[in-house]
RNA sequence: UCCACCAUAGCUCAAUCGGUAGAGCAUCCGGCUGUUAACCGGAGGGUUGUAGGUUCGAGUCCUACUGGUGGAGCCA
C-alpha cells in the first residue's frame, strides 16, 4: 500500500506538511473541469481535498471525477493550511483508494428536506453535518453528567428496565409478556429502585432509557427517552434544589468548554448559556400562580402549570427557574407533605429558559411507613405491589430526596433545537419505530 | 383520546376564479484550474396518497379512508 499514516481529521492540525491517509466518505464534490474539490468526512471532522489535473496522476484524476455522493474512500495526500478551504485545511491528493461508489443516488440532497422524509431516512440523516454536531454535544452532556456525579462521590446504580406493576402511576406503561409471571412493564422511572439503593450506598444516580406509553405528540415528548435520576439519603428538598442547580451549571459550563465549536457550527448563541450559573431563581407554586395571574393567564390555585405557563414563568428570568411546593393532589403519591402547609408537597420542577419547559422533576420522598401506605391507598394504587417499597421505610427509614432529568430536553435546550427528536440518535415517537 | 393542518417528479415546492402539469436541486450529456448548498448550456423524469362523488371539465370542490405533522391532556 503506502507509507502514509492514517490520521483522523480532528487531529489534522498536528500533521501540516506531512503525507497522511484519510479514511472516510465524500459528502460533496465541486468541480471545474481541470480541478476537483472533494469534500471529505471521517466521523471526527471535515476537510477539502484538492485534485488538480496538471499535478495529479491521470488515473487518480479520473477516479476523483467518478466519485458520487457518499462514496467511501481512503485518500492519501499532503496536508496544507489554506484559508480558501471551508475547514482551514486542505489535502493535496496523491492517491485515492475507492472502497465503494454507490450505484444509486444518495437520498439526502444538499437542499432542504421535510421532516417526514428525514425521519424515514434517519439512518442516513445522521451523516449530515448538523446531526454530527448535535450528537457530539449530546455525548458531551452525558459525559459531563457522569463526571459531575462521580466528582460528588455518587455511585452509579443501574436500575431495571423490566419492572412489575410498580411505578409512579399505572396505565401509561408499555407491557411485554414475561414467561410464566404474566406481564412485565418497561420502566417509566428507576426512582423506586434508587430509593432502595441509597439505604446501602448513600448517594446514587442512574442514566438510562425510560419508556412512556402516553400518546404525546409534541416537540417535547418521546416514547423512549434517556433520563438521569439521582437519589440522596438525608437530603431535604432544599438540599435537593441546591444540588440540581450545581449539576445543571456544571453540565452547561462543561459543554461550553468542550463543545463550543459544535454549538457554533449549529448556530447556537452561547450568550444565554453563559449566564447559566448557580444559584438559580426559586419561586413557590403560590408565587408562580400570582405571577401568572398578573400576566393574564387564566388559572387558579390548584391548577397544574402547563407548557404555556412554564414559558410564561421562564421568560421572566435569564437562568433556569425552580418552582417548588406544588399542591399535593396534582403530584405523585410518594411526595412528602410540607409540615408547614399540608396542602402542598416538598417538590420542585426546574424550567429551562427560552421556552424549553421542564427539564427536571424533583421531590423529597415520604419516609414514614404509615403515611406512605395511606397515600398509596389514597391514590388507588395496589398496596401489594409496593410491599418492598414500603419495606424501605420499615428498616431504618430516613428523610431523602431525588429527581429525574430528561437528557433529550436538556440537549434540545442547550442546542436550541426546534424538536426533541434531533437530540437522540433514533427517536421513538408514537407513529415511528423505523428505522 | 381530542383539535387543527398537510399529501403534486427521487427531494423541496409552484400551478390565479374549476379550463392542456411547472421550477430549483438530484441524475445523465457537454463546458469551466480555487469551488464554498459552485456555476453555465442541454436531456430524461408525473395514474397529482387511495376509493368514491359533483361537474362539459377536478391537482383545485365534497365524503370516507390511509399516511404524516403540530398542539391539548400527561410528563422528563
Amino acid at each position: 500500500m503506502n507509507l502514509s499514516q492514517w490520521v483522523y481529521l480532528e487531529d489534522i492540525s498536528e500533521h501540516v506538511g506531512e503525507d497522511v491517509e484519510i479514511r472516510g466518505w465524500m459528502f460533496n464534490k465541486r468541480s471545474s473541469g481541470k480541478i476537483h474539490f472533494l469534500q471529505l468526512r471521517d466521523g471526527t471532522g471535515f476537510i477539502q481535498a484538492i485534485v488538480e489535473k496538471s499535478s495529479t496522476d491521470e488515473e487518480v484524476f479520473k477516479t476523483a471525477d467518478s466519485l458520487r455522493m457518499e462514496s467511501s474512500v481512503v485518500v492519501e495526500g499532503r496536508v496544507r493550511e489554506d484559508k480558501r478551504s471551508p475547514y482551514g485545511y486542505e489535502l493535496d491528493v496523491k492517491n485515492i483508494e475507492v472502497i465503494q461508489i454507490p450505484s444509486e443516488d444518495y437520498p439526502i440532497s444538499k437542499k432542504e428536506h421535510g421532516i417526514d422524509f428525514l425521519m424515514t431516512n434517519r439512518h442516513l440523516w445522521l451523516r449530515s453535518k448538523r446531526q454530527f454536531h448535535i450528537l457530539r454535544i449530546r455525548d458531551e452532556v452525558i459525559r459531563a453528567t457522569r463526571e459531575f456525579y462521580h466528582s460528588k462521590k455518587f455511585v452509579l446504580v443501574d436500575t431495571p428496565i423490566f419492572t412489575g406493576a410498580i411505578g409512579e402511576s399505572a396505565g401509561e406503561t408499555f407491557s411485554v409478556k414475561y414467561f410464566d409471571l404474566g406481564k412485565a412493564y418497561l420502566a417509566q422511572t428507576g426512582q423506586l429502585y434508587l430509593e432502595a439503593a441509597i439505604m446501602a450506598l448513600g448517594k446514587v444516580f442512574n442514566l438510562g432509557p425510560t419508556f412512556r406509553a402516553e400518546k404525546s405528540k409534541t416537540r417535547r415528548h418521546l416514547t423512549e427517552f434517556w433520563m438521569n435520576e439521582a437519589e440522596m439519603a438525608y437530603y431535604t428538598s432544599d438540599d435537593n434544589m441546591t444540588f440540581q442547580e450545581e449539576l445543571i451549571s456544571y453540565i452547561v459550563k462543561r459543554v461550553l468548554e468542550k463543545a463550543s465549536e459544535h454549538l457554533e457550527a449549529i448556530g447556537r448563541d452561547v450568550k444565554p448559556l453563559e449566564k447559566v450559573k448557580a444559584p438559580f431563581p426559586r419561586i413557590s407554586y403560590d408565587e408562580a400562580v400570582k405571577l401568572l395571574q398578573k400576566k393574564g393567564f387564566d388559572m387558579k390555585w390548584g391548577d397544574d402549570i402547563g407548557g404555556d405557563e412554564e414559558t410564561g414563568i421562564s421568560v421572566e428570568f435569564d437562568r433556569p427557574v425552580m418552582v417548588y411546593n406544588y399542591p399535593g393532589n396534582i403530584k405523585a403519591f410518594y411526595m412528602q407533605p410540607d409540615p408547614n402547609n399540608p396542602k402542598v408537597v416538598l417538590c420542585n420542577d426546574m424550567i429551562a429558559p427560552e421556552g424549553y419547559g421542564e427539564i427536571i422533576g424533583a421531590s423529597q420522598r415520604i419516609h414514614d411507613p404509615d403515611l406512605l401506605i395511606e397515600k398509596i391507598k389514597e391514590f388507588n394504587l395496589p398496596v401489594e405491589s409496593y410491599d418492598w417499597y414500603v419495606d424501605l421505610r420499615r428498616y431504618g427509614t430516613v428523610p431523602h430526596s431525588g429527581f429525574g432529568m430528561g437528557i433529550e430536553r436538556l440537549v434540545a435546550w442547550i442546542c436550541k433545537l426546534d424538536h426533541i427528536r434531533e437530540a437522540i440518535p433514533f427517536a421513538r415517537t408514537i407513529y415511528r419505530i423505523h428505522p
